[in-house]
DNA sequence: TCGCTGTTTAGCTAAACATCGAAATAGGAG
DNA sequence: CTCCTATTTCGATGTTTAGCTAAACAGCGA
């Protein structure tokens, strides 16, 4: 839980877990999208991995990131109520595009 | 928004917002709940009050910290919904005793 | 195997952060 | 005015973090 937070923290994990939202993709394509070099992405792949945030799959020579959506929402939920926020889940998220 | 996301990464500090949901309590009281001294917590009370978190009122010579709900709220709603996560505001928050 | 692309590791610097004890400030009570 | 209590600020220290470049690693295709 304090790993969730502290990967939420930074601005560029938080647009990392945005970008992932609209469906999974490799890290290079993630990393194309900020003005970063690749090995500095890399480090924030790995906070977000080990928050559980994201997770991975191997296609061939490529690395696949998935957002793991309930452990966002499960510490959102937490926080939320654990400082008596009433905030609830609408609905079980599938694929919606905006 | 970035304030926000970086004063919940500590854990002292997210404790301390569950503390303020009981109700405003002082700076002295809120530091007894914590073993650190007196000169860290008030480090942290100034980045809650920094991320709009907590407001204070000064009550003669002690300091009262309030949660500033909808702070939070604003923020957790704001992530949710920029990563696709369905979540809404139960019901406006009153003074509740658990 | 060689070379290409994509990803991670290694080694570093600079900045940010958590923490402390001690000193400074601000009100209230004598 | 002086003292006491509550809180914040100051200066210092050790740790963590974001960032870089360069090197290493892992598959793929020829």
């Amino acid at each position: 839980m304090n790993r969730v937070f502290k990967a939420l923290a930074d601005p560029t994990r938080r647009s990392v877990l945005e970008l992932l939202r609209e469906g999974p993709m490799s890290a290079g394509d993630l990393a194309g999208h900020f003005p970063v070099s690749k090995a500095t992405m890399s480090a924030h792949f790995a906070v977000l991995r080990e928050a559980s945030l994201v997770d991975t799959e191997k296609q061939g020579t490529t690395v696949i990131y998935h957002l793991q959506v309930s452990v966002l929402e499960d510490a959102l939920l937490g926080l939320a109520s654990a400082v008596g926020l009433g905030l609830t889940s609408k609905q079980p998220v599938k694929g919606e595009k905006s």
